[in-house]
DNA sequence: CTGAATCCGCGCGGATACTG
DNA sequence: CAGTATCCGCGCGGATTCAG
């Protein structure tokens, strides 16, 4: 089997996979996740830049789709707690790989662009 | 190595990546090219729902990341063929991990937006 | 502290027409 | 066949304000 063909049915896992994280934010946080629950306030500072907007629909969209749960504390100040599920958490060694990739072709890519852009 | 502790590192290596193929076309370009050559309008049946200018604009995106070439055939009329690099052939592994993936879960995952949708 | 709601500018992307 | 150019609507996302 795969002998170089690509079936249509990858296609569609992959789209699926990105449209699940493949938004700015969404693989920024669950890397965050990934190192334990954190807090809404620890997210926003982890993720330099981030919108408050941007980072609440990003963690929306995450629990909507069971990468994320959200636990509430009932306390005084409030508590918020996020934490990948565990079928999240499997998505690290694909990302792992992904990002081997990057870092072996990294060099290759920048100055590919360059050369584009100048010419 | 790698103890659950998510370097910053891999928060950059893996936007890059996404920045490169995260579009809503160039997956299923990359996907097409490993595959073989393609000429432009054979892209454009393949990737049902492409407008010319996207496909236009996705294929200079990956071009000038060198994640494609561009061989234009001096005839009449016109030929061009889009190729994929041998760097971007290696994103063929990995990417095929997030594909298992979302194979593995994608029923949980269509389910658990579902129960969000609704509750 | 953890959001939701509103306003608004800007860029993405579709439709269309034109060119080598 | 293989694009480019132009126009334009719409949604993404920032800034700000209000709420539990």
């Amino acid at each position: 089997m795969d002998d170089g063909e690509v079936l249509p049915a990858e296609m569609c896992s992959l789209r699926e996979v990105l449209d699940l994280v493949g938004d700015k934010w969404a693989i920024r946080v669950l890397i965050q996740l990934g190192d334990g629950p954190r807090r809404f306030s620890e997210l926003e500072r982890a993720l330099a830049g981030v919108s408050r907007r941007m980072l609440s629909l990003t963690l929306r969209g995450l629990e909507r789709n069971s990468l994320v749960t959200r636990k509430v504390y009932p306390e005084v100040p409030p508590r918020v707690e996020y934490t990948m599920t565990p079928h999240a958490a499997e998505l690290d060694e694909p990302l792992h790989a992904l990002s081997a990739w990057a870092a072996k072709h990294r060099a290759k890519v920048s100055a590919a662009r360059q050369a584009f852009d100048v010419g």
